[in-house]
DNA sequence: GGCGAAGTGTTAAATATTTAACATGTGCAC
DNA sequence: GTGCACATGTTAAATATTTAACACTTCGCC
């Protein structure tokens, strides 16, 4: 495969169903269909979704004569892009804004390990920072 | 204005338009035109930035005959919007890696104010959580 | 005031996207 | 094997988006 994806090139529909299909991991088109504004009919979804997997973007398995959809780009790729672009348009300047809001709403779930690990940025911060 | 503005009904160079205006807080025709891939006219970009204000994402002020556009959604709403989709997106169950990430980028730029701040909230999560 | 660069206003066509009807296929329960 | 629910395959039209040419205006400099 040689295209590239880049989710900046994405039409408005095939952008709502990236982000749906990369939430649910792994999709049919029902599954897709049922999570789309609009209600748009199933041959609709899937003719879009054949588009996305043509552009690159989505590739599917077949099990038990069901397509079922997932994205090519790994999810730990796909977060890199996404969350950098977030930071990038709205958070220039302000990324550690960015990151507190996430810990305020997360602390409840956080893990020792992670905690340690926050600790360890901090502490290397001070060494470095400001 | 009676539209509330959904980022997910935009279309492909409508929300490229909107995350340049965003990066860069306000701009006229031709900064965003510079922006943008595929190299559209400037007649072109005029045209889009116009939509967007019909539509509620875009006002813009006249300064010596020339139109500058800013968005009508604050940042901080955009800020949060943004981040949360980004996060319900991609980042589902793993939060907290998102704001790792962030903070190992941002480390040597975090203030004092804001360590203190991740300090109180990694007590707070110790206390009450795993 | 004149001029030119750079801006807006207007219009509509080219192009892309979205839509979905209908024919056909698959798998499973009976 | 049969029937049915639910899936895919195919085709093309409706609709939306993107594109930009050209006329006109604004502003700053000389």
């Amino acid at each position: 495969m040689e295209k590239k994806p880049d989710f900046k090139e994405l039409t408005r529909r095939e952008r709502q169903i990236m982000e749906i299909v990369y939430r649910l991991g792994r999709a049919m088109a029902t599954d897709v269909m049922e999570h789309m504004s609009g209600r748009p009919a199933n041959a609709t979804v899937r003719t879009l979704l054949s588009v996305l997997e043509e552009k690159g973007y989505l590739t599917h398995a077949t099990e038990k004569g069901k397509y079922i959809y997932s994205p090519t780009v790994p999810l730990t790729s796909a977060r890199r892009s996404a969350l950098d672009n977030v930071l990038e348009t709205f958070f220039s300047g302000a990324e550690a804004a960015a990151a507190i809001s996430i810990l305020k709403k997360a602390d409840a779930k956080l893990t020792e390990a992670e905690r340690k690990l926050i600790l360890e940025i901090i502490e290397e911060s001070r060494k470095r920072g400001r």
